[in-house]
DNA sequence: TCGATCCTAATGGTTTAACCATTATAATTA
DNA sequence: TAATTATAATGGTTAAACCATTAGGATCGA
């Protein structure tokens, strides 16, 4: 209900009051704060407390500084990178292992697959065949084409993501992405068999939404993954 | 695949030093950094360097400071909360609306009951059940236990995800529940009869689960979510 | 005139030294 | 023995100076 009073120090007056100003709009992505010489007055604190103040707010992913004439602190746009960050943390830390990531990855693709059968409309539908063609190519060409092939791969799934409309999936698709990458870059050696099984995976995958079929999509999509899955985790390092 | 270098603080190599030093596991939760005036001079930098980067390690939950004597910087085991708070600011920006994580929450909470169908043992049944008791005693002793029925409500919805033993799906619960309550605190207003069919919910999930029969748990599971997110919604400020 | 080079000033990054505020522990006192 | 007070360790804050980077203007040469 109620969090920690660590109120008596001043930086942290200066985060909230400033994060207030970002998040209320009164400073929009790309304007900028004022020169901590003058910032420094105008609240007055020291620099030195206002500089803490603003690593604080640089990590939290609020502004960005930069150096030189008409440098400074940056408003930015907001994104899922400190989720991220906070999620490689945690695994790095051993609190969460990459078997475990890839179970929680294999039911959300599942219910991407289903809520985009829901969804998709005509344009969608045209988008993602599109993709399958592109798939087709690079898995014919065999295991030089690996990483050309994983990328259509990747883009299917953010396409199932953005169809849903909900920006929490395709922000998770992200994150996901990045911290299973960030962990197992090249994971994958796909022998040419297994890219040509993984393109069927899709082809089955967009034709269960095209049918509006959320159950089989689902289930497809989610086969689909755990196929990924086992690749990777037969490479586990622990 | 690269991410920018911007390497020339200093205070980026102090943060990225101990960083290492607490994943690597040579200071464990609980231990302390040395004070601020000894640290400074084994890493030769000035105390104002220094204190920068403690206010990042800080801000990522690494470390937790105390005031006084004996006090100083401690290795904190790491939590979900930065993950949480970074959610929570993305949903104050409004890059994610409430309605899109009350979805999440319903797709994850029927993967959650699926998988603990299938993987309950009978002590966990037992929890399952007793928490049922508890719920049947406040939905019948009306809207003066609302509160507490939920806090029961909340504890099954864990017990199911600790059932999994996957620790993304626990601390995805505590995420979603925080951010929610954070932004709805009392936003749920049931009548008795809401709090009865609340109730009817939990006991068929708990008998699917004890079934193991996991597509119904997540059928039902899901269903048991929408129910809630009515209530959310149709208050949603926006 | 154009392009290259250099200079200038704005702005963040770092250092130093001092002092303030909080708190656990030891010393003192009733 | 218990309450009170003093001490010192430790983080929090301030101030003033200097360093490093960089955009843009000034200068100079062809």
């Amino acid at each position: 209900m109620f969090r920690a009073a660590k109120q008596n120090r001043i930086f942290q007056d200066v985060v909230d009051q400033v994060q207030e100003i970002i998040l209320s709009g009164k400073l929009k992505a790309g304007e900028m704060l004022p020169p901590e010489r003058e910032l420094k007055d105008m609240m007055q604190v020291s620099r030195g407390t206002l500089r803490e103040a603003l690593r604080v707010l640089e990590h939290k992913g609020l502004i960005e500084i930069k150096l030189g004439v008409g440098g400074g602190a940056v408003v930015k746009d907001i994104t899922f990178d400190q989720v991220n960050e906070s999620l490689a943390l945690l695994i790095r830390y051993q609190k969460i292992s990459l078997r475990h990531l890839a179970e929680f990855r294999e039911g959300v693709e599942g219910r991407i697959a289903s809520l985009a059968a829901e969804r998709a409309k005509p344009d969608d539908i045209v988008k993602l065949n599109d993709l399958l063609i592109e798939a087709k190519k690079y898995s014919e060409k065999g295991n030089d084409f690996q990483n050309e092939f994983i990328e259509v791969d990747k883009k299917v799934h953010l396409t199932l993501a953005e169809i849903t409309e909900n920006p929490v999936y395709v922000s998770l698709h992200h994150t996901v992405h990045d911290n299973i990458d960030r962990y197992y870059e090249n994971f994958l050696n796909m022998k040419e068999r297994e890219l040509k099984e993984n393109y069927q995976d899709l082809c089955e995958i967009v034709k269960a939404v095209e049918n509006k079929d959320s159950d089989e999509a689902r289930d497809l999509a989610r086969k689909h993954i755990l196929r990924f899955n086992h690749y990777m985790v037969r490479r586990e390092v622990n």
